[in-house]
DNA sequence: ACACTTACTTACTAAATAGTAAGTTATTTT
DNA sequence: AAAATAACTTACTATTTAGTAAGTAAGTGT
């Protein structure tokens, strides 16, 4: 009964901060541009620690993009988002994005890997195409069911819309990462000015 | 007089097959995903003979990015291109993007980098933030050009709808490097359907 | 109490990395 | 013809990389 209760986020265990450390490299510097090393000395233990807990690199980097994509079915799903008109979804969908820019400007889990792609685990490869995926399908039921309820504004089917709204989205943290913060909010400032009716 | 004549692109010099098989290889696969190894061995030279031209690959990655933005610069001012109508130099800009997908899925120069941007020597970011800059500003005064002649239709500022193409020209070869060739003709095609009056 | 498992550390290896220094050879320049 | 330069190769160094194997100490289960 006393295995996961009382201090509800206190102490992670060190898998967990390794995920997190990782993450944080990967959205700050890329997925070729951090080392076992590199986890290892920011969190006090020896790399082979983190072989025990991800025996290769791309474990780890298919880890990560997993746990992301639980993350985004656990979002999607929760009565705080799925009950939301559709206006809403699309302003918290933006929240997210905007979130990034307050962790140092960090580019989003699709921005980061996609240009790396080629060099990624097939598994690891597999899983980043589901979450764009089911993350694509989410925004175009959004865009369909608020342009039905005449909340939102498009030409075109909202699946084109979607992806279009999500890769100018992730290109977004790009440019914001390139230059400052501005280019994102004029971005985004732009995609609500047309979608919002 | 025998100095640059008769066959106009027979034989490259090593210099210059040094960044079109590095070019390749960042577009292909990023930058911190190849070697000085990787372009000696498959050019058929040493890697000291790529430090001779490119002492160090900081270096390299500037001398790539410094070219870019001078063929930017040469393509802007071409007359076949600066005199061209307004709608005509937008298809021409998606031209150049579509033309990334027939070479390998290549992504963009600003897609490429982006994520990495952090790793990158000071000069190589100045250098690809003045490219994205000169860019941005071009097609800002298509844009202009194109609404006050009533052959382009879009709300906002030119220079925030301008952000917005290149972002999500730049991402959806990004998208087009992690799934296949259709999100991007979709994502193009929802901007052709709202920009072309 | 004993065996087993978890979560590591210590100590190592083989390969790849960027980079340098000292030649070598062919071509220009003078 | 001699000197200088350009464009390399050979040979090397120091560092970093992912990854492994063997050991250890603290719990956990029986």
């Amino acid at each position: 009964m006393t295995t996961k209760a009382a201090a509800p986020t206190l102490a992670p265990d060190t898998r967990t901060r390794i995920l997190d450390l990782a993450e944080a490299l990967l959205l700050e510097r890329g997925f070729n541009a951090f080392s076992y090393q590199h986890l290892a000395k920011e969190l006090g233990v020896k790399p082979a620690a983190i072989h025990y807990h991800f025996p290769s690199k791309d474990d780890l980097g298919t880890a990560l993009v997993t746990r992301q994509l639980r993350r985004l079915r656990k979002w999607r799903d929760l009565p705080r988002v799925a009950d939301l008109p559709p206006v809403e979804q699309l302003e918290a969908l933006f929240a997210v994005y905007d979130n990034h820019l307050g962790h140092d400007r960090r580019v989003c889990l699709f921005g980061s890997l996609a240009a790396d792609f080629r060099t990624l685990p097939p598994l690891m490869q597999a899983e980043l195409r589901t979450f764009n995926r089911e993350l694509t399908e989410w925004l175009a039921q959004v865009l369909a069911v608020g342009r039905a309820t005449a909340s939102l504004r498009f030409v075109g089917s909202p699946a084109a819309k979607a992806a279009q709204v999500l890769t100018t989205l992730a290109g977004a943290l790009q440019v914001a990462r390139v230059h400052d913060e501005t280019p994102f909010q004029v971005i985004v400032g732009q995609l609500r000015l047309e979608l919002l009716a």
